[in-house]
DNA sequence: TTGTACGCGTTATCAT
DNA sequence: ATGATAACGCGTACAA
């Protein structure tokens, strides 16, 4: 700014004019200083203007996995509303680590983010609730936490109506296959809300917990399910990946889906309707999430209010080949 | 800093030292010092190191399209190299938009990125070279461009690979699925080549070129190729999306996959090995890819001599159900 | 071993 | 309409 201030023959305070379009300047001037600017290809500093002004105009994303079929999308979504208003995202991948996500959160702070959009934390509810004093930040979790903004995907509902789903079809011995990492039940206690409101008993051998979310510990789980509760005619999964293992163990045991029994899973990802039986599932819009965190978050900081707010996801169920009714 | 060096007693400096483990400093002020800074929770201002140290330890990467299931490894791959050295990344997402590639590149320039990874530009030459010049960079693409450093997605020694692959296999009547984006053949090209060193023509009513990397795009170039040269007993595709598109088109025309025709692909991404028939395709190693990426520009920023290095990934056929020998 | 003072590139306050 | 100058929070040469 310097260099652009001495070579046009002007002060400082008279560059800066020209670059934050501040007016009070003659068209004159500004016309030439605009002409050295594009000159010497001057480029504003977004360190300097961020020490002074307290904005930086750039928010971090934390995600467990970005290579979650969830995420992409998501990201992308919050990616491009932040976009629209001029702000930059700073990416972090957590691999499920607490430690590291806490240290991500440190060195975004240390970045002076202007905000955080946090999703699927392992992180305590006391931490978080301290954390969100200092920071705004917007969650995006199954829970509905009451100290800072959320998105909330609707996971408790999402797997209540695909029991209810399977329950019309005829379905009464409706097993689960459930996350550790939800950091309450919300889905497995959406399967359990949705057997109790039809009397149905919930039986713990139909559940199997993993610990992680991939194609081959949703095979194992539904392996041991099947042991555990050979009886089962329907299968329900915390998510798509789990769902899919699923449907190869049941393959494996020789039962034919939907045939023999019937599988269903949780955000409909792209390979969710590129399989074979195709599968039945919950959608989620992941572009929308990711744009609606974004928003809140960009409210957040543009008012300084601290909304805490919490809005739940539009979902539907998606029917398709993994279903049927049970065989008798 | 100011506040912690008040509290303590001590001079600025002196909280400095503590901060930066500089030594030069008695164990008992530096434990004084460390405990005050716990006390009230500093946390050192990356604006202002950034600001006057040159250095922002972070890295801004470049991406058409995170979606694309080929870059959420790669990126992946990316962050965990770079966080072993203390980097953060900053994503910018494309949509294959060169105007937005620009106005990205100019923004990370003003957040004073350290460099930027160059996934898949869609920019040109004399832009790209002007812009290494005054610009730390790696690009990741099929080219080998002279005037930047470069991971190399071997796409045209991949798609000739499998091109031999199935000559191997008694194929004579090739077919390709081209994409418009990559700036020039490479894969294309690799296709031409193989049939050439067999002494095979180079038939063009068998190539058909699309301008989007989707399933649906695949199907229906595949629909076109059939049409106008429906004695095609194999095709080859620029990726896996398309393949699986192609094979779409191929049952959708009552051809059998691989019994009347074989199709490829190219990435192996995870969908390739879920899909029945399973999906014969080139594995490239996105994980390492982003690692390497990183690598390459963190030694460029630390060391500062412009290595116009270019490394070419490894690659290998991966033979599954989609291929087999020609009917007659 | 410790402290002072300057400068990084910008915005903001107050004169002129 | 324009300019001089103080901040923002930190690293660093230099002095003490």
């Amino acid at each position: 700014m310097k260099d652009v201030a001495l070579k046009a023959g002007v002060s400082i305070r008279t560059v800066s004019r020209v670059v934050n379009n501040l007016g009070e300047i003659s068209e004159e001037t500004r016309q030439h200083v605009q002409h050295v600017i594009d000159e010497i290809k001057y480029r504003p500093n977004h360190l300097a203007r961020g020490l002074i002004s307290g904005r930086t105009l750039s928010v971090g994303i934390i995600v467990p996995q970005i290579s979650d079929p969830f995420f992409p999308e998501f990201i992308q979504g919050a990616e491009a509303r932040g976009q629209e208003a001029g702000y930059s995202v700073l990416l972090c991948n957590t691999n499920e680590d607490p430690a590291r996500e806490l240290s991500h959160i440190e060195t975004l702070q240390s970045k002076q983010v202007d905000g955080i959009i946090l999703c699927g934390t392992r992180l305590s509810t006391p931490q978080l609730s301290a954390l969100a004093e200092h920071q705004k930040m917007v969650m995006v979790t199954g829970q509905t936490p009451d100290y800072a903004a959320a998105v909330r995907i609707p996971g408790e509902e999402g797997i209540s109506k695909v029991v209810h789903y399977l329950m019309d079809l005829g379905h009464t011995r409706i097993g689960h296959i459930g996350f550790t990492k939800q950091v309450t039940g919300e889905r497995l206690e959406g399967y359990f809300a949705a057997l109790e409101e039809r009397g149905l008993p919930g039986n713990p051998s139909r559940t199997v917990i993993t610990d992680q979310v991939s194609i081959e510990n949703g095979k194992a789980a539904a392996l041991k399910l099947l042991d555990q509760a050979p009886d089962t005619t329907a299968i329900t999964c915390y998510n798509d990946m789990l769902a899919i293992g699923a449907i190869q163990a049941c393959e494996e045991r020789g039962l034919r889906v939907p045939g023999d029994i019937s599988v269903t899973g949780f955000d409909d990802i792209p390979l969710a309707s590129l399989i074979r039986p195709r599968l039945t599932t919950i959608r989620v819009d992941r572009f929308a999430a990711g744009n609606r965190a974004m928003d809140l978050l960009l409210n957040f900081i543009t008012t300084g209010s601290p909304p805490v707010k919490r809005t739940t996801l539009d979902f539907s169920l998606v029917p398709r080949e993994s279903t049927g009714s049970p065989a008798e």
